[in-house]
DNA sequence: GCGGGATACTTAGACTGTCAAGGTATTAAA
DNA sequence: TTTAATACCTTGACAGTCTAAGTATCCCGC
């Protein structure tokens, strides 16, 4: 409700990157994943838990990241994850593809230059 | 193809924007919105006549844009598409979220700053 | 005058990823 | 003992994109 309606769409085909990236900083349970994003982009971006989770599991089964249970900081059971070489290449991948992508969208959208 | 497979799935929820500054130029027959939008992209981003058609009915439901039928440059028969003074709004809400969001994810993913 | 290509619109169907909303279990605080 | 926060999981619905096929017109070259 508080983000308007549409902005839930956008993160179509982004929340993969943004998860990907988040890791980059070391491994991280979900629900971590979630807060820090949210942290960081001061709410801008909220991860539903229903598509967080099977993101994870989705980047799991294509070798991006690797799970592991550990303990929270909280000293409660969870799910490490981490990100592999190949989910390294792919954050690059995306990375670019992102950057490129925004570029032609803000030439279109704000191109009073 | 030539796009990475994702790339696709960021049009979500953008599209529209996309469409409606288009049409803020003055009005355009769907094809030329296409066609506009790899100009001004350099095929940056590219729109399947099977998302655009129906965004394009989608949005004339909402009332944010009015079709008539005319005649294209090339004399063929061709429905023109104008912003609604409630396309207009849309488009600035839409112009504004698209920026928030993007520049969110910029900050996650490019953080070197 | 005939075929091919660009123009222009339409629609059906599949797919994918997000969301909402429910659930479990543990821990700490009230 | 009840509440809230942590942490994970799952189901089902939905919306918007894509692929792919079709219609029709017009122009050009041969």
């Amino acid at each position: 409700m508080a983000a308007t309606e549409s902005t839930k769409d956008r993160l179509h085909g982004t929340l993969d990157a943004l998860v990907l990236k988040t890791l980059s900083w070391g491994p991280r349970h979900g629900y971590a994943v979630a807060r820090w994003l949210e942290d960081t982009t001061q709410n801008a971006i909220q991860i539903e838990e229903g598509s967080l989770y099977p993101a994870l599991y989705r980047m799991e089964r294509k070798g991006w990241i690797e799970a592991e249970w550990g303990t929270s900081e909280l000293g409660r059971k969870a799910k490490f994850y981490k990100l592999t070489t190949r989910g390294k290449r792919q954050l690059k991948l995306e990375t670019t593809e992102w950057a490129e992508f925004a570029q032609a969208v803000s030439v279109v959208l704000v191109p009073t230059a």
